[in-house]
DNA sequence: TCTGGGGTCCTAGGACCC
DNA sequence: TCTGGGGTCCTAGGACCC
């Protein structure tokens, strides 16, 4: 989806089209946009005027996503607030409202499915979709498949997507930004050497900035710099998978599925603060967020029917290092007060010196509610992932 | 100018078991 | 004195993605 959390707001705020506009902040951020909003009338009424503007925030904070027009001025993604109000202290800035885009999420892909029932969730703005078996999905190297897709999510839902067919989900990715906002990239096999080698490392779905810059001291930039290299070279340098892989990818392979189910393996809820707290000068107010936070993890475990036996607890502190300790318990819940009392455990484990700019709560080892496996008591658990051997000595 | 929140997967060492 | 070879689970950290 195009610029999506943005697209979405446009569509409630339409007198913001074409503006410089960000969405993101804390918290705090977002009390003060809304302080900001008039009451009255409906959404669309609302004057440019009093929507609040970059320059008037302090707070922390990231912006999650920039219009096009703010994009013009360097404004991008994961970029501090503090830092987009110096490039454009006149942009406006939203507060983050994911219910919103979670139900158009939702009705976008529900547009996917009906027309394309192969669909692979890949978060709350992009699916990778099997062409393979759609009538009318081979046409025009899948083309218009993918303009009956973008007509059908605009007519049905106001917002706009760029679409990358490819012959597998590593190009269609790529491709997918080929030609953005609105756009369609078809990418044959034989394109590989004219539109996949030319690009950066980095557009690799995969290659992240630690791993970029590692190529980079090698004197590899390009996708097809990467090619060009040993695979045998690659796995000395880079380890037996993560080299194998390289080579792969740089060569256009890729037999991933697109799955279409899958369940999760954790949740969980963590905060920055408004300020660096102090584990002792600050214990009241942390011991307050701390049982909050135990207790949105519990709920989401409960509304989503899961439970789960490995807790944890994560802490950010103002250098920005990061600490984790869990624990697994010999039971699974989804009972808020077990969270915040294992979790309790878990906190006494890490250092406490330095002040703490983040704090979060993690549940995992999850299994759904009520199954075979939550239910049963550890021994049988146990005995059901035993060798087979063993197993079968029991009958 | 400091840098969100919610995830997944991988690695590596140690405990423990057969 | 020298000390297996698997396997799983647990824990901590880190890379990466949307």
């Amino acid at each position: 989806m195009d610029a999506f959390y943005a697209s979405v707001e446009l569509l409630r705020y339409p007198q913001l089209k074409g503006l410089p506009m960000v969405i993101g902040g804390g918290r705090r951020t977002v009390d003060e946009a809304i302080r900001n909003l008039p009451e009255g009338g409906t959404l669309a009424d609302i004057p440019v005027e009093a929507f609040p503007r970059l320059k008037d925030y302090a707070g922390r904070g990231v912006i999650t996503t920039a219009t096009y027009p703010a994009r013009q001025f360097g404004i991008g993604s994961a970029m501090g607030l503090m830092k987009a109000a110096k490039l454009c202290p006149q942009a406006l800035i939203l507060p983050v409202d994911f219910d919103e885009y979670r139900r158009f999420s939702r009705a976008f892909k529900q547009v996917i499915l009906d027309i394309a029932p192969l669909m692979e969730d890949r978060g709350v703005d992009e699916v990778y979709i099997d062409f393979t078996n759609v009538p009318g999905g081979q046409r025009d190297g899948g083309r218009s498949l993918a303009r009956l897709i973008q007509k059908s999510i605009l007519d049905a839902t106001g917002l706009t997507c760029s679409i990358g067919v490819a012959p597998n989900k590593l190009i269609a990715k790529m491709a997918s930004e080929f030609d953005k906002p609105n756009g369609i990239s078809v990418v044959y096999e034989g394109d590989l050497e004219s539109r996949i080698w030319p690009l950066p490392c980095r557009k690799v779905n995969g290659i992240g900035p630690k791993a970029d810059e590692k190529l980079k001291r090698f004197g590899i930039e390009t996708v097809g710099q990467l090619a060009a290299r040993d695979r045998e070279w690659l796995i000395q340098n880079f380890g037996k998978a993560t080299g194998a892989w390289m080579h792969e990818v740089s060569w256009g392979r890729d037999d991933r599925p697109v799955v279409t189910e899958s369940e999760p393996v954790s949740m969980s809820r963590e905060t920055t603060f408004d300020r660096d707290l102090h584990a002792v000068r600050d214990r009241a107010e942390l011991g307050a967020i701390f049982t909050h936070l135990c207790e949105k993890v519990a709920e989401d475990l409960q509304r989503k029917g899961y439970v789960g036996k490995t807790i944890g607890i994560k802490l950010r502190y103002d250098d920005f290092r990061i600490a984790t300790r869990d624990q697994t318990i010999d039971r699974f819940t989804a009972d808020g007060k077990t969270i915040r009392q294992i979790g309790g455990q878990c906190l006494k484990r890490v250092p406490l010196e330095r002040p703490l700019r983040l704090l979060g709560v993690r549940v995992g080892a999850l299994a759904k509610a009520g199954s075979p496996e939550a239910t049963a008591p550890t021994g049988a658990v146990r005995s059901t992932t035993e060798p087979a051997s063993t197993t079968a000595s029991l009958f």
